[in-house]
RNA sequence: GGGUCGAUGCCCGAGUGGUUAAUGGGGGCGGACUGUAAAUCCGCUGGCUACGCCUACGCUGGUUCAAAUCCAGCUCGGCCCA
């Protein structure tokens, strides 16, 4: 078991920095792939050639396709960029032969993980639960390998965690003790803040750990953030009599903010489901300082090739991660749209997403056209925007609050904009 | 279980009977500027096809011409004690 040393635990993982030496010289091993962009494995005792201790030995002697688990909570409908780095990794061992098992938390997702939350999460139900997973799903199949047999399994962790019954879970819950709960990063600032923490909430990072121990999972993937979770579900095996799996570490993705975390509660984020064009101009002007990490992460360019300018730099990214999800042809596009726009001329955009006036009752007002269409959160706040001189008709700035169209004709065809990245064209 | 303090708009936080969507800050959104951005300056920031109508200060009632502000009960939290 874990040995408690000021009050946290002491895992054998050794720094990264060590291996910086060594992952130079080895670029042109077939493992090169591993280490890319990631922030830390553990265990790692880079020259140790104990299977158990040094994943490159691993996966080099490895007999059978090492099982990869990523865990997922499906709690909202976005995935975004942030998400897809742990996928893109997991697509990387897929490639490489292994088995993603990919575990909806239909069951966690219950609870909520409480890593970096302040506060409690609310508690989903069973449906909203269902059918996020299946939006997850929908939107990782870029991403992942789904094709070739034996390359994916996809499991619901409610199938055996809602089976585990009350000696199971003391036993699970005897394994640690509160000083080494509390000793986890946000229990122990609620903890100290005086912010409540809920007894189930303790359950949580066993029972991520039980899932490990259900699929016997060789490697986990999980953000730094994950650390806690994922040592978790070592003890769990190790209690369990298995070989404890292997925790990789991806780094936490900053938002286009350059500030915080990529969050969908922060909206610094780029979801996987949007269309080409809101997704590259989001893209095509992030912080430069981040350039070089959203290269690492999101796309396999070498970085030792990137453009010397920081605006090609910036396009370049942006192509590449759209073309990604949404192809060559459309990245292109939405290129070439997110140009000819900053250019300040709308009517030459292709790209531009379109909106049908049909659900729009005439005669219409442009600012109730502008909230129906979603282009603006609501009608009062779609007036501000004109009144702020936001808004724009085919690249014509519009002063006038309460411009009225008397039929949709008068309209069709037209880029109806707010701001610098909200656009739609008007169709039937 | 007992005592005590608290609950305000996206967040923090003023406000303690009387124009008022409710000071201020953060965030967000716009405008100018720039290689996009950031920084800076300026504006906006409850809802509604609107010169008007709704809904708002934990919940429900009550007092009053009038309450976010007073009273009662309830709910939920913090702390202390058991």
């Amino acid at each position: 078991m874990l040995s408690k040393v000021s009050g946290e635990y002491s895992y054998p993982i050794v720094n990264l920095q060590s291996m910086t030496s060594r992952q130079s010289l080895n670029v042109t091993s077939p493992l090169s792939w591993l280490r890319r962009g990631i922030s830390e494995i553990f265990p790692d005792q880079a020259d140790s050639n104990h299977v158990n201790e040094n994943l490159e030995q691993r996966l080099m002697r490895a007999e059978r396709p090492l099982r990869i688990k990523l865990g997922i909570d499906p709690t909202g409908t976005d995935i975004h960029l942030g998400h897809s780095i742990l996928f893109r990794k997991l697509r990387a061992f897929q490639d490489a032969g292994h088995t993603a098992v990919l575990i909806i938390g239909d069951f966690t997702a219950r609870i909520g993980d409480p890593t970096g939350k302040s506060e409690v999460r609310r508690q989903l139900t069973a449906e909203e639960v269902a059918q996020n997973a299946q939006t997850y799903l929908d939107q990782v199949r870029p991403i992942l390998d789904f094709e070739t047999p034996g390359r994916l399994e996809i499991r619901y962790n409610a199938e055996w965690l809602s089976q585990l019954d009350l000696p199971k879970t003391l036993e699970l819950l005897a394994t640690m003790t509160v000083g080494q709960m509390l000793a986890k990063e946000g229990f122990a600032e609620r903890y100290q803040q005086g912010n409540p923490i809920y007894l189930h909430e303790f359950l949580y990072p066993l029972m991520q750990g039980y899932d490990s121990v259900a699929v016997q999972a060789d490697v986990e993937l999980g953000g730094t953030d994950q650390k806690f979770n994922l040592a978790v579900g070592r003890d769990l095996q190790r209690h369990f009599g298995q070989v404890p799996q292997f925790g990789l570490l991806m780094p936490i993705l900053l938002g286009t903010d350059g500030v915080q975390k990529m969050s969908k509660s922060l909206g610094n984020y780029v979801a996987l489901s949007e269309d080409p064009l809101t997704m590259y101009s989001k893209l095509e002007k992030i912080p430069d300082r981040l350039l070089e990490q959203y290269v690492e992460l999101l796309t396999d360019l070498a970085l030792d090739q990137l453009p010397e300018n920081p605006r090609d730099r910036q396009k370049l990214l942006a192509l590449e991660v759209v073309t990604q999800y949404h192809g060559e042809e459309a990245a292109k596009q939405a290129q070439q749209a997110a140009l000819t726009l900053i250019q300040g001329d709308a009517t030459q955009a292709n790209a531009v997403p379109e909106f049908s006036l049909a659900k729009v009752q005439f005669p219409a007002k442009l600012f109730y056209i502008l909230s129906t269409s979603q282009l603006c959160s609501g009608s009062s706040d779609a007036r501000r925007q004109i009144q702020g001189g936001a808004v724009r008709v085919d690249g014509d700035r519009i002063n006038e609050v309460n411009l009225t169209y008397q039929t949709p004709e008068e309209l069709y065809g037209r880029v109806l904009q707010v701001g610098k990245n909200r656009f739609l064209r008007l169709i039937p």
